[in-house]
DNA sequence: ACAGAAAATAGGACTGAGTCTCAAAAGATA
DNA sequence: TATCTTTTGAGACTCAGTCCTATTTTCTGT
């Protein structure tokens, strides 16, 4: 069903990612323009975006939350939500792993070490509390109205923000168990909640 | 200890923000030009820059935290935490004039309004884990590098992204009182991290 | 009170992202 | 082949953000 001229899209679309990325290991992102990745991609800058709305979108094709959506939803019923939630992640992220090894080497890189683009990975990543909400609703069989699955749901972002934070402070550091390693240690509790506070002196 | 020059650097600020958020409110983000609100506060394009790196600072910048911070600060010590935030955020918004909250109250709707404001804000989030953890570390007198502390600062910016949730679908509702019953749900633990999903039908 | 130092501002030039339009080219259809 | 549709190229345009310079405003020492 592939016509000539879907193959020709998707080859020139691939194309042009091949040559951004390429563009930006070798010079940076700040000084690699569109026009820059256009030429080397012998498209018209307008061209460009036709294909990706943003620089920073070439980067960018994050297909990870359909991803995570499905594998929650395969871990069989009676599991503890944390537990399926931790197991959905490593799914997701092995899965993820075998099909573009390579380009997402790259990838993640940028995101680690260009600002902009970690900014803009975080403002999609990190989605809206009512999206999250109403994933755990699904999941738990409730409504997403609920207070306590909104309220969780805020949780669970902090959560991922915080493994954000530290892999930015140790960046050779796997992002997945960053996360893992938060949700463990939430399910202790919140911690210092009860700690007295020293005052000023 | 505040000379003219200070005075009249934070009377330009606060102008610069005001029309702004004025404008923002009339016209919307996208129509409004940094032209337009340097304009309007009666300044030159370049000045804005100064007090704003970005068109969305302007909205992002928020001058409760210092408040917040201080507040926090001159609790008793030996204050739970939980407690001590409770009344700190009590504290801080009841200082606020009228004027002040008005504005606060407006730089939320837009945050949650406009798409690319509200990614701006997400975006920053992040950083936010290490200022948050920051205040908690000197609340506490614990080192910021604690990975508790961390936790917890992630866990507490879960909560604000809540208490935005529930103002954005009860918008009569007030942010400081959505805050805090999100705080006291959270004191009973994390809810439903142990509920059993229901899988796939 | 006054001169000179330090800081803030206005104003404008410039780069680059993103939008829009239109005519030409390439592909599909019959 | 002729015709209709989709994709592309090219260029004009707006606006955010950077940078530089001359000018004004505030501060400081005398």
């Amino acid at each position: 069903m592939s016509s000539l001229r879907e193959r020709k899209k998707a080859r020139t679309r691939a194309e042009i990612q091949r040559q951004a990325l390429r563009l930006f290991a070798e010079r940076g992102y700040e000084a690699t323009t569109v026009e820059d990745i256009a030429g080397a991609a012998e498209v018209a800058r307008s061209t460009f975006f036709r294909y990706f709305a943003t620089k920073e979108d070439v980067v960018l094709f994050d297909d990870v939350d359909p991803l995570f959506e499905k594998a929650l939803a395969a871990i069989p019923a009676g599991t503890p939500l944390v537990v399926a939630l931790i197991k959905a992640l490593r799914a997701t992220f092995t899965e993820l792993d075998e099909q573009k090894r390579a380009d997402e080497e790259l990838r993640m890189r940028l995101v680690r070490t260009v600002p902009e683009i970690g900014a803009a990975s975080r403002a999609r990543s990190a989605g809206d509390v009512e999206q999250t909400a109403c994933l755990l609703a699904s999941a738990l069989g409730r409504s997403d109205e609920d207070l306590e699955i909104v309220t969780l749901a805020g949780v669970l972002i902090g959560a991922r923000l915080v493994a954000q934070t530290l892999v930015a402070r140790e960046p050779s550091r796997s992002y997945v168990d960053a996360t893992l390693e938060t949700l463990e240690r939430l399910r202790g509790g919140i911690p210092l909640f009860d700690e007295p506070v020293v005052g000023s002196p």
